[in-house]
DNA sequence: ATTGACTATGTTTACGTAAACATATGGACC
DNA sequence: GGTCCATATGTTTACGTAAACATAGTCAAT
């Protein structure tokens, strides 16, 4: 059909453009920018990565030519050559907690300051669905994977030593980090809740969480919670743990059976502001008076706390901050001697007094 | 150094198992894995993929030998060769928002379910930064896109026009999409929140928003409401925008100006749940009757709402379920004639009248 | 026995890029 | 006037996978 040798350059300008004709759902790439531009596929690659030496006319042309056939860069191809890719994985319980969300916009900000992009999962608390995230997000072979809290399984600990990826644990610092935590000590921050009730005289004291068992770091808040509790000669009333996820509506649903009932506690410890400010609202809309009926006390120093009519007395934890630390250490420049070793950087907190205790 | 000629099998597996060592911090590849398994790598991407005939006995040695070695697939190897991607990009505005955590949630779930991956980046309500997101998030040669709502730049329409990906549009359905857009009707939430309002007997009008001139959407729910208020012969007293982001905070404290003023509403119009809320807590705090005093309504329908002592009249949105049918669109199977025509699927919202007005 | 369909596997190639190596031009330096 | 170095560009190759095509055995129907 067409002529048998094709040997003008007008002929192979000619072959060209069809080609890129026929092609016209598939897009371009540097062979067609450098056609173009009449320059080769590496010099157009330099261009486009600022590498080695380029004149400036021919960049110029290059680049207009990559902006008239909308060139993108294929990442695939890029990442399988370099063996690297700007990609950070994410795996978090959920979005439906302001922590995450908070520490996910900290993790976002810092790593697209650094060029890299987040790629993320929600394991829902479920160890088998972290598993099964890891492995899934390991074959985008990103640079780092940030995890929530230091315990993992044998597989997924297994998985990321065996793919050299670096990592962040993140919110939770007591335990033994695979290579670098961040966040702060959920026990301290228990019993300085603890202390501090403690010193405002209550003695009844009663807990209120949710995601039971699942939540480890809240676990570990009253584990630390109980123990100062345990120092002081008291215990817990009770442990109301409900197996839903945290919000202010469970929250004041439990209050209100907690009050109810006849052994009834001098102070709540929540193991969040989000159930806290449920039982605020439970309080104000019945007519308990706070903290003289019921004193109270949550964690995370969430914003929306500061609209309340009563303040709660709180935790204030370094959510944005974690995630940004996080975000940066992994899409950041390394100096290699860090990445393997067990450390901890602790964000910290600090007890916001209220009015509820 | 080493023997001239390798002939034997023994020497060719010693071979490999020295390859295999030498690039130990290297990842396995199918290669690595067939060998091991005593195939070819084809057979191997076939027992990955459960593509074409494979006999039980090959099947079972190719599987222990991939988890002997931690075999983990290469996504970009596999995106290259076969020109697609299992990831959906995500644009949203920022996730200091419920309404987008929520969106992203559904979205998650949804493509999640059908073994893809979201990928997702932060416009902060900037069409610069959306810009960019879009050009950099399409270098992935994503299957398809999520926006939020309906306007976007040129460069923004152009770029994914020329890389044919699929495209959903969220929240907002007053418009013309580009290709299929979920959401509900912005204008008409307004229109509905003016009418019930009018129908309780206000007639002096405040509205409360944030984002001032950024928040596209509210700015519709605005639209319609004044144009209800219009048609009832009456207007807003003032327009309160506030340029930071939406907040409990923020909705307390302009509802505490607004109050103050001489020229006082009887009712606020406050652009999302959030505002309200604030105003609620304002009213709670210093005394102030509502709805006598002072009425008002929200926007969203959010679970909080319901631990409040007193109930917001607000308009419920099927967010989540927003985010579950955008990523089911795009994830799922196609009938083609689909993807490029103009239509919007509008999943509707309905009043929840509450005690605020 | 021959055909054909089905099953099971292997070989070759291309996806788009960047690393590694090669080449060429133009000065500066002695 | 040759040597060296900085600049500027090109050529070849490999990254790991899956599509396309090729091969070969088994078994039922002719």
């Amino acid at each position: 059909m067409s002529s048998d040798s094709i040997t003008t350059f007008a002929d192979l300008r000619m072959n060209w453009t069809l080609t890129l004709t026929d092609r016209r759902t598939v897009r371009p790439t540097m062979d067609d920018v450098a056609h173009l531009a009449g320059v080769s596929q590496m010099t157009v690659s330099r261009v486009m990565n600022g590498k080695g030496y380029i004149s400036g006319d021919v960049r110029s042309r290059v680049e207009t030519a990559a902006k008239e056939i909308g060139y993108v860069q294929n990442r695939l191809a890029r990442g399988l050559r370099s063996e690297k890719t700007p990609l950070i994985a994410v795996v978090l319980p959920t979005l439906g907690n302001t922590v995450f969300t908070d520490v996910l916009s900290g993790i976002t900000d810092a790593v697209t300051k650094l060029d890299f992009q987040p790629v993320f999962g929600l394991s829902e608390y479920s160890e088998d669905r972290e598993d099964a995230l890891v492995h899934d997000l390991l074959s985008w072979r990103p640079t780092g994977i940030v995890l929530a809290g230091l315990e993992h399984s044998e597989a997924t600990r297994q998985a990321i030593r065996a793919s050299g990826v670096r990592v962040a644990e993140i919110m939770d610092i007591d335990g033994t980090p695979i290579s670098v935590a961040f966040g702060l000590s959920q026990i301290a921050a228990g019993q300085v809740t603890a202390k501090h009730m403690l010193a405002k005289g209550h003695r009844r004291f009663a807990y209120v969480g949710s995601q039971r068992g699942r939540d480890i770091r809240a676990g570990k808040r009253l584990e630390g919670f109980r123990q100062t509790l345990r120092e002081a000669g008291t215990t817990l009333l009770s442990e109301n743990s409900c197996a839903q996820s945290s919000s202010m509506v469970l929250g004041r649903r439990m209050t209100a059976e907690i009050l109810a009932r006849p052994d009834r506690p001098d102070a709540i410890y929540y193991s969040n502001d989000d159930l806290a400010a449920g039982g605020i609202m439970h309080c104000l809309a019945n007519g308990i008076a706070i903290p003289d009926d019921i004193a109270m006390a949550g964690f995370n120093g969430l914003p929306f706390l500061d609209a309340l009519p009563i303040k709660l007395t709180t935790i204030a934890t370094p959510r944005y901050e974690i995630g940004r630390q996080a975000g940066q250490f992994l899409a950041g420049p390394h100096q290699e001697t860090t990445i393997s070793s067990s450390q901890s950087v602790d964000l910290g907190f600090h007890l916001i007094p209220g009015e509820t205790c």
